[in-house]
DNA sequence: CCGGATCCGAATCGATACTG
DNA sequence: CAGTATCGATTCGGATCCGG
């Protein structure tokens, strides 16, 4: 299981090879949620073999991005290293970027806890925060949202106690498009694309402002260097 | 050729459905640097399959990463959609995040021109910054390095046009440990890691002012948010 | 239930050869 | 220069099984 090389001494290559194996950077995402078990890890990733969960994790653990911890007679869970832990702005940009082109769901496409509690940190925007305390339910993933001082606390919503949050807002996959800037809140209430089940439905502009992703932001440097130009003197066509 | 999912309705995986794939990123950084010939790519990735690199290629312009652009008469090139372009700092970050744990090279490892102009973009500081012109030499690569008014401009060194060059690093992999705080620029010229072959050597303090990178920063959020606990109540051994 | 290990067919990857 | 074709080696996916 000698683990799959570049031949490349560089950084980028190094990261890849440690990071880039399939299924890989969607355990680092769950994991950045906080420690999960094996059998969370497995709920949380449908479709992810055991078998090769199993290995990622032991690859993982080789590259000193996880560690596994065993908890005084209650099992044990899986953790990120100090060393995983600075993937997270790595893993918040790439969720911003995909989600740029997410579009609409695909058949059987599901959505979980952790990876909506991640659309969330990578969408939260701390100098437009609005506080608020909503309880967001996507397909049948609840979720309690606490926004307080630009400080943003996402955590499972409790089942039982029911009326604590100032908003529920059920959205199923119709969110993407209010923080994408789609539609505005306005707009998707009234083509149903979500409800404001309980409290006002103006905690929605909240939201809206609270979590957002705008279009691309690409730098803008003209495309590459002149002195690399292999390609040499020729201009585009069209 | 159907690109193959996870099935999670997720920014992130939709991003590792994009450029998750084997080598994928890696082509992507070259292209980073600049449009690229179908040829170049490959010389830049000496042990990628043609047949992959085809695929990728192919995929990567359906997902609108890449474009293929005919050059009037002289063929045609790969570069970056404006999509494309937009994972810049992401791959600049990554690199950052794998050039701390890259330690010596393998056997059979090489260093291309374009990994090594990425590895110099990820640890350019422009805030600290000196003014200077290098000719840096690693493995057979040769750039060019201007550093002018906290700007970074690199490029192939030019074989025949010589003394140009404020000074002249040459540094088989020894710069890493520059680069990484490993060793000051003294220590680095006393153990032979490196030698200035032309132009004074404390362009070497300038040198390593302006291309650092630190060990980790992790954020140190204390692991995750409460709430989210499925392991419950247990406390970690040890 | 938890934490995997094992087995096997299907898909992908890697290496080389070949082509317009 | 810019790929396609082929084929064996690996890896992945899906299912089952097993010890605590």
């Amino acid at each position: 299981m000698a683990e799959r090389r570049y031949g490349q001494y560089c950084g980028v290559t190094r990261a890849v090879e440690l990071v880039g194996e399939r299924w890989a950077l969607l355990i680092v995402r769950d994991l950045l949620v906080g420690p999960r078990r094996y059998t969370d890890l497995k709920r949380g990733l449908p479709r992810i073999p055991t078998n090769i969960l199993s290995s990622r994790l032991k690859e993982l653990q080789e590259g000193g991005v996880v560690r596994r911890v065993p908890l005084l007679s209650c099992g044990l869970v899986y953790e990120l290293t100090p060393y995983g832990r600075a993937l997270e702005p790595i893993l918040l940009a790439l969720g911003r970027w995909g989600f740029q082109t997410m579009g609409e769901p695909q058949e059987g496409d599901v959505v979980t806890s952790d990876s909506l509690t991640m659309a969330l940190r990578t969408a939260f925007r701390p100098e437009r925060a609005v506080d608020a305390d909503y309880e967001l339910h996507v397909g049948d993933v609840a979720l309690r949202v606490v926004v307080r001082s630009g400080d943003l606390r996402v955590s499972r919503a409790s089942p039982e106690a029911g009326p604590e949050a100032d908003a529920v807002i059920v959205a199923d996959t119709g969110v993407r498009r209010l923080i994408g800037g789609d539609v505005t809140p306005a707009e998707a209430l009234a083509r149903d694309l979500l409800t404001v089940v309980r409290g006002d439905e103006r905690f929605l502009g909240a939201f809206a402002a609270t979590f957002h992703i705008d279009p691309v932001t690409a730098t803008d440097t003209p495309q590459g260097s002149p002195g690399h130009g292999s390609p040499g003197p020729c201009d585009p066509a069209t």
